[in-house]
DNA sequence: GACAATCCCGAGTAGGTTAGTCAGGAAAGC
DNA sequence: GCTTTCCTGACTAACCTACTCGGGATTGTC
């Protein structure tokens, strides 16, 4: 009944991310401080870094000492980077899905409603590309910051 | 794996309100008729029916003759009017759904990530909220049109 | 070289949700 | 009454989520 959500994938990875930039430079976390760190099941979390080191996005250390790091800087990773890896592509039906088969809608331009569902991907993608994991740590409320382009903030999409 | 979705009856339900949006004014419109300009199980389709028009944002007639029929006009009602009414409220998760338990999140404030799904849920509410009925029959793209405020669109939020 | 810490990976699974179907009852018009 | 339509609730198959578990591969330390 309200399924618009980001599954616990997405949340923990970001959440997990998150603990990574907090401590960028300190060298490996191992995933049991992360899981620590944020309330998280160790071995449901050790799922979510798989896909989050094969991206690109952590690099990770094995044996004693080990653990995973960021492979950028906080500011450089963005929350859409990460919630792409773990939840696939950001869109909000099949039909307007970029990466998937075009045939699915067989409506394709006769439906009306497929304006609405591309709005709503833009939207969360611009969104989730404009915040990067420096931003979730810093204190201040974030409206505008990282503008993709130099209009004011407040546009309704 | 892709979650971030509008399940089938926030879809189905818009789709269905754009085929009595289109033939507003010309009476009640059977479940069968909508189902059929849709290509949609009418049998489903009644289970979406119910709730909107509890909402009021439907009125049914029934008997022969009988249907369906907008109880506003089509620039009157929203998409998140009606994706609200069949999918709860549009909130990325539930930490950030005002509408639910408050001690759902026991981070609360702490929680870094909190900031960034605020601000999906709003814009995706603000996306919603931004397009009628009307819009999606238009054959011209919406980019900023029912804008909310004065600001120029293309801003990042 | 043994040991321990850690990453790494796939299999399995309980529970919930989705996307329907189906049967039947209640109004309303002819 | 008869038909058309709305209206409701029960039911279900398939799928998905959110995990747990077991074990293997690597690496550093003693």
């Amino acid at each position: 009944m309200l399924p618009v959500k980001i599954s616990t994938r997405g949340q923990y990875g970001v959440r997990a991310m998150t603990v990574l930039a907090a401590r960028y430079g300190d060298g490996p976390i191992p995933v049991r401080d992360i899981a620590a760190a944020q309330g998280l099941s160790q071995s449901y979390l050790e799922q979510l870094l798989g896909p989050l080191r094969r991206a690109g996005l952590v690099r990770s250390v094995r044996g004693p000492e080990g653990g995973y790091y960021l492979a950028s800087q906080p500011s450089e990773v963005s929350v859409g980077d990460v919630l792409r890896v773990l939840e696939g592509p950001l869109s909000p039906v099949d039909c307007v899905d970029e990466d998937s088969d075009p045939g699915l809608c067989s409506r394709e331009d006769g439906c009306p409603a497929r304006k609405v569902w591309v709005m709503v991907r833009d939207s969360v993608n611009r969104v989730v590309d404009s915040v990067s994991l420096q931003d979730l740590l810093s204190g201040e409320d974030l409206d505008g910051r990282r503008s993709v382009d130099g209009a004011a903030s407040g546009s309704v999409l």
